[in-house]
RNA sequence: GGAGAGAUGGCUGAGCGGUUGAAAGCACCGGUCUUGAAAACCGGCAAAGGGGCAACUCUUUCCUGGGUUCGAAUCCCAGUCUCUCCGCCA
């Protein structure tokens, strides 16, 4: 969220900036309802003021106007608040602002890589698809879950569980014993002003699983990631600043409608409506988050050096950066059976953008409140890790051989083979 | 599901129709004292929004939304959330 005091300073600047991305806002409307908005505040006060003076002064005489007053007061009270919605909606619906490392571009295909790393496998026989290795060894079902469920879910069975359930702990010990992030267990579920602090309403409701609960309670959405309720850990809140950074990592399921995808990734499960991740989640000094970024980018990068999975750095383009990021490093695994590399993590840096949607602040050194800066990262996407995993560790016969550094997870299993 | 209690500033917590934006304490910041620190003492310290180049000033805000009143943190109604007890249950 942007703050309109920032903007009216320079809008033309503002504007620039904001279109760097592809997005279609409507500027001049935004500026005529600022204006009339403060016009009515200025009303609003001025009647506001005469009547504060008559109920002090309890001159019996004066109370009829005060009476007035109120009537009028109601009109324009109703029509400010009609403005300010408006301008709430223009407002909330403008994405943050790219920072000047964010290269231009129209979209994916303009993203620039940073570096490879890691040696892609040579295989001397064609390397087949996760799904079908997976559900060559009976241990993922998708027919089942279309049966119990619907497209688009996955029974994970047996030994590839117990591989999934080995990279989450895998990961989340790394985090939180080498890495410095505090494990949590949050709730799946956020409320309506949660989703919109991390910037996933209102713009993008049409991705949400909304849940229905008792009549007339709020609304509730199952979480799409974890950044979304670990970064409003600190909504509301004035931080201290000896608390910062504060660091959060956990491992959740993420739900996602995946609405405007159909055609896309439609066998396996590299995109599916429910899927595990473990989430990184950062609360910094707004200056400290660039230098947080790339800390966190190494974080997740260092779980695939571990794995011994060949990757890619990314950084997005103007075209296809997230709404709530000013920058964002995307990782990509290698994947053999589609000979190209995958997104496995997405590491952005939000500046004070969710922080100002969710009234975050922190006295900064000069005794002055200001929003904190908030990041989040995949570190990584458990689903698509156990993808990179089949694909990357398998053998002609269909088995995979298990990664080294998650034996300890699996009691020391070498190998997943058929039954 | 039944019965109660509550929601006040960064935190704890008073106030229960009229200079109350709100006592007190803690925390925090500045100062005195000290070789330094602690302690003690003195002073400062809410946020959002509007106007102003600025000094500054105005408005709003005591869970949310309505209502009563010239005037509401305080009274009334509705809602949300939290806590306690009982029941049920993983």
């Amino acid at each position: 969220m942007h703050n309109l005091k920032e903007i009216r300073k320079d809008f033309e600047n503002f504007i620039k900036s904001i279109q760097k991305r592809p997005i279609d806002i409507n500027f001049n409307l935004l500026k005529k309802l600022d204006v009339k908005n403060r016009e009515l505040i200025q009303k609003k006060e001025a009647l506001e003021k005469e009547k504060k003076e008559i109920s002090k002064s309890k001159d019996e005489n004066l109370f009829n106007r005060s009476k007035e007053i109120s009537e009028q007061l109601i009109k324009i009270i109703e029509e400010q608040k009609k403005i300010k919605n408006e301008l709430d909606i223009i407002l909330s619906n403008i994405p943050n602002v790219t920072h000047s490392d964010v290269p231009n571009g129209k979209n994916e295909n303009d993203n620039v890589e940073i570096f490879k790393s890691g040696k892609k496998p040579n295989f001397d026989f064609k390397p087949k698809t996760h799904y079908e290795i997976g559900e060559k060894l009976k241990m993922f079902d998708f027919d089942l879950a279309s049966r119990t469920t619907g497209s688009r879910f996955v029974f994970v069975k047996d030994k590839l569980a117990l591989l999934e359930r080995a990279l989450s702990n895998f990961m989340l010990d790394k985090h939180m014993f080498k890495n410095g992030y505090q494990e949590i267990s949050p709730p799946l579920i956020a409320s309506e002003d949660t989703m919109y602090g991390t910037g996933q309403l209102p713009k993008f409701e049409n991705d949400q699983f909304e849940i229905k609960f008792d009549e007339g309670s709020d609304r509730k959405f199952l979480i799409p990631t974890a950044e979304v309720i670990l970064t409003n850990i600190v909504k509301d809140k004035i931080v201290d600043l000896k608390d910062l950074p504060m660091r959060f990592v956990a491992s959740t399921p993420c739900f996602r409608k995946e609405a405007g995808s159909y055609g896309k990734d439609t066998k396996g499960m590299i995109r599916q409506h429910q899927f595990y991740k473990v989430e990184l989640v950062s609360i910094v000094e707004n200056d400290k988050c660039l230098e947080e970024l790339e800390r966190m980018t190494n974080c997740a990068t260092g779980i695939l050096d571990d794995l011994c999975l060949p990757y890619r750095k990314m950084i997005l383009c103007t075209g296809d950066i997230g709404f709530s990021a000013e920058k964002t490093y995307d990782i990509e695994v290698w994947l053999p059976s589609e000979n190209k590399y995958r997104e496995i993590s997405s590491c952005s840096s939000c500046s004070t953008f969710q922080a100002a949607r969710m009234k975050t602040r922190y006295k900064n050194q000069n005794n002055e409140l200001v929003n904190v800066g908030t990041l989040n990262g995949s570190g990584l996407a458990i689903g698509r890790t156990l993808i990179a995993v089949i694909e990357n560790y398998q053998l002609e016969d269909g088995s995979v051989i298990v990664p080294e550094v998650l034996r300890p997870y699996m009691n020391n299993l070498e190998k997943i083979s058929p039954n």
